[in-house]
DNA sequence: TAGATTGTTAATCGATTAACAATC
DNA sequence: TAGATTGTTAATCGATTAACAATC
C-alpha cells in the first residue's frame, strides 16, 4: 500500500459505485485491462480524479498499461464493504417495502435482507421469498441472528418509533427511506435515501428551463440590430 | 432582492428542503417566526451556513426577530419549483413504480404522477388511483398532455430504451430510478436515484465500524503498562 | 438601551484540476 | 525507443466557517 490511508473524501466514496458498474460490464465483455483514460471518457470526468478517487483501493496500476480489471474491481468491492454481506432486517411491509424485499440487485451490494417485520403482516407471511414477521418478534430475532443493519420502509408517521425500537433490540446502522430524520446517539449510522433531496436539484432545473424558454423571446438581443 | 443571483451552489439545493421541512412542522405547531440559530440547532449545522443558504430565497430577515415563518417557506417552495406543479409519466409499474404511484407525498414537492404506462400493463389498469397504459400510447399521450417530465422505474435492462422512447415523445427531464446511466443530449435533465451510492456510504461506514471493533481489543495500549 | 440576529466580506478548509517526473 | 499512463505534488477552485459592522 503505497499511500497512507487517511479518510477517503465523501465524494469519492460516492463515486466508487460508478467505477465497479462500468468495470463489471467491461469484464463481461471480455477485457482485461483499463486505464483511468477509458474509465473517465465513459463517465464524463477527468482521469486525473479517476486516478486520484482510486488510489484508496490500494491498486497499483501499471504506466502505458493501466489497471488490472478483475484485480480493480475486487478491490473496490472490498474497500466498499461489498465483498461481505450484511444481513439486514427489513420493517415496513408496504408497497416501498416490497419493492426493496423484491429487488435481486442488492446481494451485488453487500445486502441480504433476510426478513421482514410489520405491525400487519400479510397472511400468506412471505414476499420476495423473504417471511415476514409481527413487529413483536423483531428484538428477539435481531439479538439471535446477531443483525447490525436496519431498512426503514414505514410510513413517515410511525418512522421515529420504529427506529427506536431497532436500535433498541441492538441495531448499529439504519438505511432509511422515510422522509423524517432520525434523531439518534452518535454511534448509530443512519444513512438517508432522501427522494425529497433528489427533487429539490430535479425540479429547480425544470424551473429554470422553463424561465430560461421565457426569456428568450421577450427581449431580441441588442447587438444584432 | 438585496443579493444578485448567480448560480446557486448544489449543496445548498440539496439542504433547502430539510429546512423546508422544518418550517412546515413548526408552523403547524403555531409558531409564525425562526431564526437562523434555530434552524441550526434543529439540524446540526452552523447558523451562518443556514443563513447564507436561505438568503437565495430572497427573503429579508430583521435582526433581533429573525425571518417570518410563512413567508420564508413559501419562498423556498417557490426557490424549489414546488410552488408548481409538474405533471409526470411514470414507466414501469412493478414493485417500484407501484409504491412511487401510490406515495402520496410527491405533491407537497411538485410532483404529480398523472399516469403510468407498462409493457404489460395490470388487467385492472389501476393504481393508487392511477390508470396504467400500454407502452404503445406513450408517444401520443406525452404530446396531447403536454408532459415535460418521466419518471424511470423498469428494470435496468430496458432503461436505456425507455429512456429514448421517453425522449421521442417530447419528454425534458427524466427522474431514473434505475441502475443505468442514461446517455442523453445535454439539453435533457436526468436526476438519478442511486441506491448503489447510498448503499456505498452506508457500508463502507459499518465496514469501518466492523475494523474499529477489532482493533480495540487486540494491542493493549502501550502508554497504560 | 443592550443583546441577539442579520447580511456580507474575508479567511479557512477541502476537493478538483493541472503539472510533471518516473516508468513500462 | 517513443509515447502513453502512472503516482504525486502544487495550483486552482468552490464551499464552509469566522468575523464584524449594521440594526431592530
Amino acid at each position: 500500500m503505497a499511500t497512507h490511508p487517511g479518510p477517503v473524501p465523501a465524494p469519492t466514496l460516492r463515486r466508487l459505485p460508478s467505477y465497479l458498474r462500468l468495470l463489471r460490464s467491461w469484464q463481461a465483455e471480455g477485457r482485461t485491462g483499463v486505464s483511468c483514460t477509458h474509465l473517465a471518457d465513459a463517465l464524463g470526468q477527468t482521469a486525473t480524479q479517476v486516478r486520484k478517487d482510486l488510489a484508496c483501493t490500494g491498486v497499483i496500476g501499471r504506466p502505458k498499461v493501466g489497471y488490472d480489471l478483475p484485480e480493480l474491481a475486487v478491490a473496490i468491492e472490498k474497500f466498499l464493504g461489498w465483498s461481505k454481506t450484511n444481513e439486514a432486517f427489513l420493517v415496513g411491509a408496504g408497497h416501498l417495502g416490497t419493492a426493496l424485499l423484491s429487488y435481486s440487485g442488492f446481494k451485488a451490494h453487500g445486502l441480504d435482507i433476510v426478513a421482514a417485520f410489520d405491525i400487519a403482516p400479510n397472511p400468506r407471511g412471505e414476499i420476495g421469498g423473504k417471511q415476514i414477521f409481527p413487529m413483536s418478534k423483531l428484538a428477539d430475532l435481531v439479538r439471535r441472528m446477531g443483525i447490525h443493519l436496519g431498512v426503514l420502509a414505514v410510513p413517515e408517521a410511525a418512522a421515529h418509533d420504529v427506529a427506536q425500537t431497532m436500535i433498541a433490540a441492538g441495531i448499529d446502522a439504519i438505511w432509511n427511506f422515510t422522509p423524517a430524520r432520525l434523531l439518534v446517539a452518535p454511534n448509530i449510522i443512519v444513512e438517508n435515501v432522501d427522494l425529497a433531496q433528489s427533487l429539490a436539484v430535479l425540479s429547480h432545473k425544470l424551473a429554470e428551463k422553463r424561465a430560461q424558454r421565457w426569456q428568450v423571446a421577450p427581449s431580441p438581443d441588442p447587438t444584432h440590430t
